[in-house]
DNA sequence: CAATTTACATAGACAACCTATGTATATCAA
DNA sequence: TTGATATACATAGGTTGTCTATGTAAATTG
């Protein structure tokens, strides 16, 4: 049973440094976490807002104030829900697809040129990479951690 | 031609997913960036200030500035390079090594009952999952991107 | 020894978070 | 209907993490 206990630490490392020297290489025009709430947005469609939290692990508030910067830059537009006064609907504007896509051109770029000497087997390994992250996230989804941040009693 | 377009995209969005969930849901006494910084040293031994920020892909203030917080937590030393009077090294006290080990566990906690459920094949894959992205993170390195950030002339 | 380079620190700014709290709407219970 | 409570989002205020630009001290070089 020792295997376990370094590979938890080993993968969030790894994913921790790519994604870090990723944001720090890419060329952005968007600030990393207003590209990764516009993807979300790709990706759900029209939201509200704490659906939006929900989905990113983030806070509402966190959300609000992002909402705010993609908004200013006429990247999402905002609904009220005809259904509850209270809520809002958001939606990707035609310029926050343009600037996903941006964002998209810029990470491939910076990860080109790793990858295109990657050969058959070594892209099926790859994406063994994405899946098993995708699923330890679900995985964790669904079963919160015992003790998450609270200290309870 | 399609897959690697989409490839590094994904590979991308689920690492920072997995890493910024494990870094909301693990209930840390030491906060992020610092535990990085911790997790390096421990990693390289003692080291000079520049080669901290070249390791972890950050700017020399971001370090300067980490280790100061790390500092007076007692989590560092900092001690002057007898070979060069500008240069200081930096080393883990045992404050710093025990703070990252509870890192580690919280980490670990966060993350075990995803892993646990895993049977030996799966945790391969989960290793093939680490190897990828060190791999990706060296080759990208060793290859610097064609136009990083500046857009000279 | 003056000029340049190197190693680190400081200054100032912004992004990205969080918790606590406020405001408006919805719901529910008399 | 009204008052209490819950829900959806916004605001306030603070910490962390980073960057670029620049300053200071020591090393190197011509």
């Amino acid at each position: 049973m020792t295997a376990p206990t370094t590979l938890g630490n080993d993968l969030l490392r790894s994913a921790a440094r790519l994604s870090r020297w990723a944001s720090r290489h890419a060329s952005f025009d968007v600030p990393f976490a207003q590209a990764r709430l516009l993807a979300l947005l790709d990706e759900l469609g029209p939201s509200r807002v704490s659906t939006l939290a929900a989905a990113d692990h983030s806070s509402q508030p966190t959300i609000t104030t992002q909402l705010q910067r993609l908004e200013a830059s006429g990247w999402v537009h905002r609904a009220s829900d005809p259904d509850d006064a209270r809520a809002t609907v958001i939606s990707l504007s035609a310029e926050g697809h343009a600037a996903l896509e941006s964002v998209r051109r810029a990470r491939l770029a910076v990860l080109s040129p790793a990858l295109d000497q990657l050969d058959g087997p070594a892209l099926d390994r790859v994406r063994v990479a994405i899946d098993v992250m995708n699923e330890l996230l679900s995985a964790a989804a669904d079963a919160p951690v015992p003790h998450p941040t609270r200290k309870d009693g």
